[in-house]
RNA sequence: GUGGGUGUAGCUCAGAUGGUUAGAGCGUCAGGUUGUGGCCCUGAAGGCCGUGGGUUCGAUUCCCAUCACUCACCCCA
């Protein structure tokens, strides 16, 4: 047998209800917010990845599925969304429309991974980015919508968390500060944690080890170190929060992985699906578009995970139906009977009556099994009896209650199934 | 990439200090009066006991490796 690719997931009918639910409200409420959606290439030039989400990242370093095409051009399967909507928008000349630009994607994405509980190597994502603001109400506008997605959807107690990681002319004296206050300790720091304190200091904050985590109280803080223009957002953000009523706690530890993000950064988490409890991760990336060759164009998005929405939903308690369960079963014995069931049958199809028929020849009582577990609410009998009589039998699968019905008579049963 | 757990029928799981025909429940299919479901009864199909090596007279059972699943680290959605 072969088997699927590691970290790659099927996914059966029973499951789709809550894919549909998703993409649903993920379409509505963005719509709502006035977003449209937009779809981009799976893959892009390698290059792409390298200078927007940044070539010192892990996403980029290890887990990309980088691969040569037939001319030797360097591809990628995208590992997130934002920077193909960047690049789409730059492209399309969508970088001079009326501002702000507000788009919503559904993707799969590809990260080279050891699976785990949420996390998988093809993962699908809903998105949404906002372009052409770097005011803090855009960031509040993102949160909502990001919320009000959640909420649709079902989950409860999923908690906001935002920082601010600073911007570029703040973060280096940043570095610096962080770097001062470890250097005592540096012996006591995990082997990782000590490379980082070279690369990438930031990351201390976000280390799982305890005595990491010990050290860690009283450092520094990102949002302590801001310049005076970076805390003036946050605070205004903060405030604008507030104001909607929509509650958060500032997070020091949350360090985005990806290089392009800048100021404001949020996570909303759920405690009830594991240890990749992030839901939903964004920030603000006013570097981004320049980076990639467009114009100086502020903009700011998150990223949800659908299969962990659908692990919080599940453990909020959301149970959706699944199956389409027909109107109308007909059980048609003989041949006769069989052409009158298929004609029947697709004539009440056409009228928009899901009615099935039996096409395999099953003997009577088998095919009353059969309507029964697929949950026909009426069952058709037509044998030769019937078609000699021209009245069929016509069963209500909940009461058991039998009557009769014209053989041929389609708009008694349009009246009764319509 | 690192570590822990697991791998027996479609599903959920038993099982034997290593010994000849490997079990149950559910599910599937077929019957239980000649044209009728849900309950009940009977029967059938369906497993090289994840794969490859090793130890042994003999391995599904012990050992090693490998693959897969799973949880965690890491990272992130």
């Amino acid at each position: 047998m072969i088997q699927k690719p590691r970290g790659t997931i099927d996914i059966m009918p029973e499951e789709m209800p809550y894919w549909y639910k998703i993409e649903q409200t993920a379409r509505e409420v963005s719509a709502l917010y006035g977003f449209s959606e937009l779809r981009f290439p799976t893959f892009e030039n390698t290059e792409l990845f390298a200078r927007g989400v940044g070539d010192t990242t892990d996403v980029v370093q290890k887990e990309m599925y980088t691969f040569t095409d037939r001319e030797g051009r360097s591809l990628t399967l995208r590992p997130e969304g934002t920077a193909g909507v960047a690049r789409a928008i730059i492209e399309n000349g969508r970088c001079s429309d009326a501002m702000p630009l507000k788009l919503f994607y559904i993707i799969n994405c590809f990260r080279y991974e050891k699976p785990q509980a949420g996390r998988s190597r093809e993962f699908f994502q809903y998105g949404a980015e906002l372009f052409g603001s770097d005011s803090a109400a855009a960031d509040a506008t993102m949160i909502a919508l990001a919320k009000s997605v959640i909420e649709g959807i079902g989950i409860t107690g999923a908690k906001l968390h935002i920082n601010s990681i600073g911007c570029p002319s703040c973060r280096p004296e940043y570095h610096a500060k962080l770097r001062e206050f470890f250097a005592s300790n540096e012996d006591k720091l995990c082997p990782t944690c000590r490379e980082r304190l070279k690369t990438n200091p930031l990351r201390i904050l976000d280390c799982k080890n305890e005595a990491c985590k010990r050290l860690t109280e009283g450092a520094p803080k990102t949002i302590d170190c801001l310049c005076e223009p970076c805390a003036g957002h946050f605070e205004s953000l903060k405030g604008l929060l507030a104001a909607s009523g929509i509650g958060y706690t500032v997070d020091t530890t949350i360090v985005r992985g990806l290089d392009y993000y800048t100021h404001t950064v949020f996570e909303f988490i759920s405690d009830k699906i594991g240890a990749q409890s992030t839901i939903c991760g964004g920030g603000r990336y006013d570097g981004l578009i320049k980076q990639l060759g467009g114009p100086a164009l502020p903009g700011i998005g998150f990223a949800m995970g659908i299969t962990r929405l659908i692990l919080a939903m599940k453990a909020s308690g959301v149970e959706l139906e699944s199956g389409i369960k027909p109107r109308l079963y007909i059980a048609p014995m003989g041949e006769a009977a069989q052409i009158a069931a298929l004609s029947i049958t697709s004539e009440l199809r056409g009228a928009g009556i899901n009615a099935e028929c039996d096409i395999v020849g099953r003997s009577l009582k088998a095919q009353m099994k059969y309507a029964d577990k697929i949950g026909a609410q009426y069952t058709l009998i037509i044998g030769d009896a019937e078609l000699e009589s021209r009245r069929a039998i016509l069963k209500n699968m909940e009461t058991g209650e039998q009557s009769e019905i014209g053989v041929r008579d389609i708009d008694a049963l349009r009246r009764l199934l319509g």
